[in-house]
DNA sequence: AAGCATAGTTACGAAATTCGTAATCCTCAA
DNA sequence: TTGAGGATTACGAATTTCGTAACTATGCTT
């Protein structure tokens, strides 16, 4: 990792379809050489994968899942995973928590899932917080 | 926005760059309307950008910050946004807050960036979560 | 019901990008 | 100095994207 794949990754993370010409030209090199360090990278997994960022309904959210403490978190996310209106389901630490990340139409849609996350007996509570306002590094 | 739209978009959220070729041979339609729907739903900013998931950090964490009520919040968010290590900012509902989605090297550098927020005046106080684990819906 | 407008879909050749591969260049160590 | 290994460049072939025109379906107006 050095600072010209820094540099690619940063273009990448702009736009992910930038031509690897287009990319070479920015920072001075070859076709050939962005591709071969992209794909370097993408191996090692820096790159995770090439996707897409949705905005399929007009809120965004966080919200917070505590659990019980004998509970396994594991199965718990796999199963938040699934619902649709959701875009990462992040295991953290500090208290014992679980944090989604979900993409809804309205309010009443984030209302639905607080409500079917509470309906869990693994859920003691739930904290959520309307995204208001994001900004990309 | 129908069910086609939705195919597409999570063929494209797994994968950025599978051609539309393929695309449309998994939903059973043509290359061109594949094209079209992805170009109207770029246009509608459904899809918001083509880009890549990246770890090039072995820690994620999520960094709470509590803001003084009379600061302005997308000043500092603006700020933040320009640090190398932060992947997000949102600004969320709740308690005042502006929320960091960092990527980082160890946990000595979440440390770090912890310490350089707590020194802006501005900050009242911080909450980490590391990311421990991670699933994409 | 016919006519028309609009949006969506299909088709196809041209342009651009990606890919495979071989040659070349660098750097470091023996 | 020489050799090895990795990175970079070069270039033609394969694939994908793009521009555009023809076609289809749907709904609205008269």
């Amino acid at each position: 990792m050095d600072d010209l794949d820094r540099e690619i990754l940063s273009i990448l993370r702009r736009d992910a379809r930038t031509p690897y010409t287009e990319i070479a030209d920015e920072v001075g090199t070859s076709e050939g050489t962005v591709r071969n360090r992209v794909e370097r990278l993408t191996e090692e997994e820096i790159i995770e994968r090439f996707t897409i960022a949705t905005q399929t309904g007009n809120v965004k959210a966080m919200i917070e899942i505590e659990v019980d403490v004998d509970v396994d978190h594991s199965a718990l996310a796999d199963a938040f995973v699934e619902w649709a209106e959701v875009d990462f389901v992040w295991e953290v630490s500090g208290e014992e928590d679980v944090v989604l990340i979900v993409d809804c139409a309205d309010t009443g849609e984030v209302n639905d899932l607080i409500t079917r996350a509470r309906e869990r007996d693994e859920v003691m509570g739930t904290k959520t917080r309307l995204i208001l306002e994001e900004r990309v590094g």
